[in-house]
DNA sequence: ACAGCTTGGTAAAACGTTTTATTTACTACA
DNA sequence: TGTAGTAAATAAAACGTTTTACCAAGCTGT
């Protein structure tokens, strides 16, 4: 039954010609006569040709294969993400070879060293504490890289994500233009500085509108407690910020915690805690009164991010390193934070 | 700076042995001495030596590479299914190459034809209508496949998924159980076949149960159908069925579509309809009152697809043609279906 | 002392491509 | 007629590995 994969050989034989004419031929390359490539591609449709990849892989030192590395292919951002680059990749025929780390440093290290394997052409990666090294020596092995979601401050590394403090900032614009003044945030404590680029946003905007100090009004969740860990701290945060009316939630997965715990002290949103989540998804959207939330341009994220790749692909020696592109979200505003006063 | 990658030639030169005996030493094979293994080992450390996978997968004809095809890595049932999937493999020093198809079938098709450029060792996929001729066609050739989440019926191809008929069965039966008796249900038009197997589920249950003929208590969304256009179809549907007093919805995504349309009728769950869902989410169990959901055995099911390629993959010639594994879902109850009588 | 066995090591072929350099056979031109 | 020049085709090397087959040398036992 296994009919052997036709190579280039047997078509040479097939068509008594050479080695070389049939790959000229197939690649378009040298100088061969109509007749002689009619046959040739004939030949090779009819008996449905496809080079080895391993073969080419090794001769050119191009595998058409890129690594994502992200932190968990399950959860909706990256889902979508990969969706969209998986799409994006293909046109260019290119395909994805996908990691997760699970934010387990090491399990990222050994993702990028098995990629390195000179089995991709490229990466694009969302960077964990602790990965700066490893990134860096791709790029100064010449790999191309792109970061995602993240970055490395003080490297040159190209990276695309979401304006991560004008974000923070507009959220807490929504809630002061809806007559919030009380406002506090949950943030998770996993050393990334696209939360610390949320919290500068909240902070900043807090004090542009002269909301008085709030050190006291910000959880942080540490990185290593559980779902149902998290909800009881946001619990007792709320309980204890008595006079807190909104509350902005730096994650997705912190929404969803939030949501649950205020459920669970079963208070009304808006009218006893207004709510913003970043990132949204469609339990935001259906849970009601409908959460306001900060959605972020995964699409375009997603599209930048494979664009600049393929350019560094393409152009070699195409200096990315000043690639700093920080997209604005879209606030999507729902009964979560309907105005105070008409309320 | 782009330090040339070390192969096994530069190791036999610097330890002057010769490359066979370097490839031994690494690979464990020959009998080398003691000595001059540790030599090499040292050097090949030092210099951080990596092997060339495609030279390897050229010589071997193995790449370590696994295809996993499925519908879209979007959405959570397929993330989930996805992480576990490249958890797994990973302890077996395998990637995966990951492609989404999007219900497209030519997308599927060319996805399923690039693969097999030599480039990956076996397929973990999740079937359509349209692709049994190429999947029999990698089984034909020898190539390890899974199916998971479907099968083809009346072909046999080894596949993994949850005992849909069961499920539904044990919807209606949770319904009837808290003593709903007019129980409708929602479906799609994709011609796959564990739909299918759902609906003979639920028929089946209501029948055993004697309840009332329902061929009209029973939408489907057909296909090409937006997300938009659903939910007014099911607002249409429930208010048609005037007497209906539960519903069951045979996706995730059908799910949420239900929960919008019953918000946007300003129906109460579960004293004007009761709801379950297929496939648990986090939309669910937040959602007030709770959705009732039939949560699939991801973890199990991805376990096992795994497992049965890689015995696929290392014992060359095992038959897994009547590999049907059929795992029970588990029912999660929530408010959605509290006992009427008792409300 | 010689056949046979073991032990430690290596040469060389092969995997399927791409690509450089070369050959062969024309054509054109002076 | 001889000299370029060009068009069409090819031989052969190279990519980095695995593996088969072989070799040399040191033992064993008769």
């Amino acid at each position: 039954m296994m009919k052997k994969k036709i190579s280039i050989k047997d078509i040479a034989k097939l068509t008594d010609t050479s080695i070389t004419t049939v790959s000229f031929v197939l690649n378009g390359k040298g100088r061969i006569s109509k007749e002689i490539s009619k046959k040739i591609l004939d030949v090779a449709q009819k008996n449905g040709y496809e080079p080895n990849r391993m073969a080419v892989g090794l001769r050119t030192g191009v595998s058409k294969v890129i690594g994502l590395v992200v932190e968990s292919i399950g959860g909706p951002f990256f889902g979508e993400m990969a969706k969209v680059i998986e799409e994006e990749a293909e046109k260019s025929g290119y395909r994805i070879i996908y990691c997760s780390t699970n934010n387990n440093l090491q399990k990222g290290k050994d993702m990028i060293r098995m990629l390195s394997q000179q089995l991709v052409d490229g990466y694009i990666i969302t960077p964990m504490k602790g990965l700066e090294k490893d990134i860096q020596n791709l790029v100064d092995n010449e790999k191309p890289v792109v970061l995602i979601d993240g970055y490395f401050p003080g490297t040159s590394i190209p990276h695309v994500l979401v304006d991560n403090f004008a974000s923070a900032y507009s959220a807490v614009d929504c809630f002061v233009r809806s007559g919030y003044k009380n406002i506090g945030m949950v943030t998770a404590d996993l050393g990334l500085i696209q939360l610390n680029d949320r919290s500068l946003g909240y902070k900043a905007a807090l004090k542009d509108h002269k909301l008085k100090d709030t050190t006291k009004q910000v959880l942080k969740i540490p990185f290593d407690m559980d779902k149902n860990e998290g909800v009881e701290a946001v619990k007792a945060f709320i309980q204890k910020q008595k006079q807190m009316d909104a509350v902005f939630f730096t994650t997705n997965y912190l929404g969803t915690m939030g949501l649950q715990a205020i459920k669970d002290l079963k208070l009304r949103i808006p009218e006893d805690l207004a709510v913003i989540s970043f990132d949204d998804n469609e339990v935001f959207s259906l849970y009601p009164p409908g959460i306001t939330t900060i959605q972020q341009p995964t699409y375009d994220i997603a599209k930048s991010a494979i664009d600049i790749l393929m350019a560094q692909i393409n152009t070699h020696r195409l200096d990315a390193s000043k690639i700093d592109l920080q997209i604005p979200s879209k606030l999507i505003e729902r009964g979560s934070t309907v105005s105070r006063v008409s309320a």
